[in-house]
RNA sequence: GGCCCCAUCGUCUAGAGGCCUAGGACAUCGGAUUUUCAGUCCGAGAACAGGGGUUCGACUCCCCUUGGGGUCACCA
């Protein structure tokens, strides 16, 4: 009867955001900010990298900060690692510094609640299981792992479920002395309220209840003294005041337990929103970074692996296993904008209404709401990041443009014969802009990501050292007999073309081919082969003229010199 | 297996009992533009898991089945 204390009362409160529980006539805003001032939290783990799921996550508590004026916390889960949780920590601040997710209290920001790393909070957990075990909400538990083992299988072979035995809840006082001296180890275990139920009104699913005759007694301090994540996180929540726990939905079981701590240690548990995890396209899974090689296999990600291993050796970076998609550093060391990859993330479990698809990081604060999260699992979608990626990048200017491929060019050394005094500067010099941003320009929507900047190093490279692309080669060259003549009459016309520019240039080559009587590919084709070793690609006359008169007749020349007489 | 969650085009989603002949986006496939590719424009195909109720009426509410997933630690 005791956990109705957790539901009706606290209704208002609790379901701030729940379209369940919406009263039509109190805006969402005004109910939160009726009770207390939003206070959300996302507390990742030294892991070495930033997953793009918790990324989704930590987006969702911040949005949900940022559209209701409150403030978003990042407190680090560091409970059980060792050393280097600074280096491990960096790839997450990058993260969220890329992506621009400022946090209003934390590591390297501080705070009310200092500090905000769960290794330095220790007498924190340590007083609230001091005060658990004094009002006789927790005990002391000195059972041996192996009885519970043989308990646990017990259960099993009798199709119950396990409960904690309790057998140490009878031990008298001086008994538990006694074991105490000699050494014997205990944990401390939450006193679970057997007959009754708990339950939250959660702000994605609504009422969800357990019965807590089912549960055995949560460990909340080990036999060493260090803590569990399910008791740490709850005083830690309690104790930032966070008052919307939004998580992935692999939290709801835990919740329960976390629900009875709130209870015991006389705290109003905060409002909790479960949003569905992504998963792996095409897959009903979770989306983790176990498994690379069967990620790798993914059809729905296999481009992107692919793309890494092209990208990334260029750039010096490693290759597909070093950063792989399930990693925010993929995306910006790819030459991702932090607007597509923010779009694109908040569109999965999440919709404003039935049209709209592009959000600026603004748009999103203004819109983002819990009640509009749905339920179910979102697969994670390459194409359709990618198309929000080309849209943001479509909306920049083109110095913009420059400024981002630059340290792309920079990083894969196509621009070091631009600068043969030295040292590379950070960004593009003004006397190189205007050739660049023609390049830009007739490259166009081709260029998605930044990384695509890779792909036009055909007109960097030395007119001796081109590629040619075999099949393209083979096809349009070599079992092309007239080919080899039509270059070199072509070669002689376009030396003697004035001025060089795309309009002479496409009158020249559009006579050439009528009073020869040829077709416009049979020019086209093998031209462009010359050009750059692909039959694919930006127009051809601005290829042209980008390259410039010299060069064209250069590469011309390497080409046909190659060819059998 | 127990407990919990979920279920609309291939994918992300809209849908708050009649606005649904189920809408949009990505992807796919046509067509147009064009020197290739990309883009752009136009168009096409493509979904309510099944069964019972409730109701004058169900994608929408209830129940069951099926399917999928999560979780069951002295992990986080």
């Amino acid at each position: 009867m005791d956990y109705n204390l957790v539901l009706p009362s606290h209704r208002g409160a609790l379901s701030t955001g729940c379209r369940r529980f919406w009263n039509p006539a109190i805006p969402i805003e005004m109910n939160a900010a009726m009770t207390r001032p939003v206070r959300t939290r996302f507390a990742p783990s030294p892991t070495g990298y930033m997953h793009i799921g918790g990324m989704r996550t930590a987006l969702f508590c911040w949005l949900w900060a940022r559209h209701t004026n409150g403030r978003f916390i990042l407190r680090i889960d560091d409970t059980d690692q060792e050393r280097n949780v600074e280096s491990a920590l960096a790839p997450i601040f990058r993260a969220f510094r890329w992506l621009g997710l400022d946090w209003d209290e934390g590591p390297e920001q501080g705070g009310p609640y200092t500090p905000y790393y769960q290794s330095q909070r220790g007498h924190l957990y340590q007083a609230a299981v001091e005060k658990l075990l004094a009002a006789g909400k927790a005990y002391r538990d000195f059972e041996t792992p192996e009885q519970i083992a043989a308990d646990r299988q017990q259960a099993e072979a009798n199709k119950v479920p396990y409960l904690s035995s309790r057998r140490s809840l009878s031990l008298t006082p001086d008994q538990i002395a006694v074991h105490q001296q000699s050494g014997q180890p205990s944990v401390v275990r939450l006193l679970v309220p057997r007959d009754r139920k708990v339950a939250i009104d959660d702000a994605v699913r609504g009422h969800v209840e357990w019965d807590c005759g089912l549960m055995p007694d949560p460990v909340l301090q080990r036999s060493n003294g260090s803590f569990l994540y399910n008791f740490a996180t709850v005083v830690d929540d309690a104790q930032l005041q966070i008052t919307h726990v939004i998580r992935a939905e692999e939290h709801l079981t835990n919740t329960a337990v976390q629900v009875l701590l709130y209870e015991a240690l006389e705290q109003s548990p905060p409002t909790f929103a479960h949003i569905p995890f992504i998963t792996a396209p095409g897959s009903t899974k979770k989306l983790s970074k176990r498994d690379l090689e069967k990620l790798r296999k993914n059809p729905g990600l296999q481009k992107l692996f692919d793309r890494a291993d092209v990208v990334f050796p260029q750039l010096s970076l490693g290759d597909s296993t070093t950063l792989s998609p399930v990693m925010v550093e993929y995306y910006e060391q790819m030459g991702y904008l932090p607007a597509g990859v923010l779009n694109g993330l908040a569109r999965l479990g999440w919709s404003l209404d039935d049209k709209t698809e592009i959000f600026s990081r603004d748009d999103l604060i203004r819109e983002f709401s819990l009640e509009r999260i749905n339920k179910s699992s979102a697969a994670f979608d390459a194409d359709k990041l990618l198309s929000f990626q080309a849209h943001w990048m479509s909306q920049l200017s083109l110095d913009e443009k420059i400024d981002g491929c630059w340290p792309f060019l920079k990083r894969a050394k196509l621009v070091q014969d631009w600068f043969p005094a030295g040292e590379i500067p950070e960004s593009c010099p003004v006397d190189r802009r205007g050739w660049l941003g023609e390049l830009l320009t007739a490259f166009g929507d081709r260029l998605k990501v930044f990384s695509d900047i890779l792909d036009t190093q055909d007109f960097f490279v030395a007119d001796t050292a081109l590629v040619y692309e075999e099949k393209a080669y083979q096809k349009k060259i070599v079992e092309a007999p007239e080919a080899k003549e039509i270059l070199q009459a072509l070669t002689i016309e376009l030396a003697a073309c004035q001025p060089f520019d795309a309009p002479t240039l496409e009158q020249r080559v559009h006579a050439f081919v009528e009073t020869r009587g040829l077709k416009f590919n049979q020019v086209i084709q093998p031209l462009r082969i010359a050009l750059t070793g692909k039959t694919a690609g930006m127009g051809l006359f601005e290829t042209l003229v980008l390259l410039g008169q010299d060069r064209c007749l250069s590469r011309l020349r390497h080409l046909i010199s190659r060819l059998p007489v």
